[in-house]
DNA sequence: CTAGCTGCTGCGTTTTTCGCAACAGTTAGG
DNA sequence: CCTAACTGTTGCGAAAAACGCAGCAGCTAG
């Protein structure tokens, strides 16, 4: 798209800081590069840059500027994925954010499982804490966002809340095996590997401990909720996931049981996209199948 | 903006149904917007327009892009718009569509409050039954919409609703004047001027009168609710109008009275705006205003 | 004070766009 | 059945816009 050349070079701008650096990384010279975004501001009405003795910086014109570019480029994407599907071929792009813990089985799947229907669609999985995953709505940089208890909410729009108990996460040999059900007093009694603070499992352990007048003291404290379920594997440890984040294929070496939710309250998966905003063909046939997806595990 | 104008050379072409015509209105020769329309069709990866022997029309893939580049315009001159507000001008455009019912008093009104005190600010008021209303907002070409009982409701934000009782408009010395609520029956055994059946107003009386077993057999039907107004002078006539299109100026020459609820439902006067859409800043004060306004008047 | 970075600007060159004219195809009317 | 009046399309030279080069002025870290 030749007429959004313009936006790009402002983008590259932004990133690179400088217009030198900018023209480098467009294959341009800064003389031209400079005067086609001062040609740019004077059509616009307003600089949409301050200038520094150290390069450039948008200015909050230009920062509204770039919303309206996001906003401006998806809708193209979208538009063309339409136009894609009413000529008979499915194809596109979804990219969706989402929480560590759909990594390890139920992304994976999903997506084969889509891609084996459309394999013209391509796919950008990043994952987002829940704080992330909503401004990554907001700036138009992912369709979707799959996250357990995000937190703002403000240009979330929830497209499916799946209930998920904490579990418990231990050695497949351990004693907290025996119960189906688990009550938290028991697992704070054995070494604790924790996820960080901006998790949602650590947010709804930490109000539970702190309702029962305990506190939670980790032995290891990680981001990685990969390392949690291997971690208790060596050492006799309880970490913490939620279920759809755990799988059967593990069976013989960890094992896990929910948390009674008389002690730590069910957290929400939420399935969600950018309030309002109309995602492209593949975005949208792929939230339904999630969806779909998510209600049947619900329903188990 | 430059960068637009292959967006407008294709509306144009939309608009005058041929490339030769589109031209002369462009000032261009048929070759050179030919060219850019074949251009962007290649970029864009899809043709967008049928060529008949007659002259162009969009297909279905450009009737897609057509809602793109309205998107895109209306959200540039939001961008624009909140920029003369940061820098601290305040103006811009407000286009609302409207029920005849707002034209005499209550817009003309609101319109000169703000401008009193935003000169900068111009505005566009189209005249729309509830349903031109809501595609104007879908096409936006309107920003705002303050419609009586409008029908679909799929693209309607609701901002605000206020209930409107139907009155009977009738010559001040009729015998009509003296009870301060009136039934339906009452008004039923006189002449009739009703507006014709796109009208909320309409519909609310033919639904009363349908319950109750009669039909209504207007003497003169209209769609305009000033003829209404005025007729009811010359003969001794009733015609029916919400309160807020009558006024207590005319209070020696016509009358009115509210039909009482118990015959005739309350019809709901609806403030709302395209689902999901950001305002212009002007647009969005002047719902505000709108707002508070309506809201007063359901207090008093 | 210098070296190195920044954005900016004349000026000649390159690329893109435009206007003119002509061509091929369809259609309405006599 | 032919003509006149439309339509979109295309080759080519001219006009316009964008670009690259070199150099300017300003700021700053060392």
């Amino acid at each position: 798209m030749k007429y959004l050349k313009t936006f790009e070079l402002i983008e590259a701008v932004v990133r690179a800081g400088s217009i030198r650096k900018a023209a480098e990384d467009s294959n341009l010279t800064a003389s031209a590069l400079n005067r086609r975004i001062q040609n740019f501001e004077q059509e616009f009405g307003w600089p949409i840059f301050e200038r520094l003795p150290r390069g450039m910086r948008l200015n909050p014109a230009g920062e509204l500027l770039m919303q309206h570019i996001g906003l401006q480029r998806t809708d193209l994407a979208r538009v063309q994925s339409q136009v894609a599907d009413l000529s008979g071929e499915r194809r596109g792009h979804v990219s969706i954010a989402c929480s560590q813990a759909l990594l390890p089985y139920f992304m994976p799947e999903q997506i084969a499982i889509y891609r084996a229907a459309h394999p013209g669609v391509t796919f950008t999985v990043n994952v987002r804490d829940r704080a992330q995953a909503e401004r990554d709505l907001a700036s138009y940089s992912s369709d979707l966002a799959l996250v357990f208890e995000p937190v703002h909410l403000v240009d979330f729009e929830v497209l499916y809340a799946l209930p998920q108990a904490v579990h418990a996460v231990f050695k497949h040999d351990s004693p907290l095996a025996d119960k189906p059900v688990l009550r938290l007093r028991e697992c704070l009694n054995h070494k604790l590997v924790l996820p960080s603070a901006i998790y949602g499992v650590r947010n709804l352990l930490e109000l539970a401990a702190s309702r029962s007048g305990r506190t939670l003291s980790p032995a290891v404290e990680t981001e990685s909720f990969d390392l949690i379920r291997h971690y208790v594997t060596q050492e006799d440890a309880v970490g913490f996931q939620i279920p759809i984040g755990l799988n059967v294929s593990e069976q013989d070496t960890i094992g896990h049981r929910p948390i009674s939710e008389k002690d730590v309250p069910f957290g929400r998966l939420l399935l969600g996209q950018m309030k309002g905003r109309a995602l492209p063909v593949a975005s949208a046939k792929f939230s339904q199948q999630l969806l779909t997806a998510l209600s049947n595990l619900s329903t188990v």
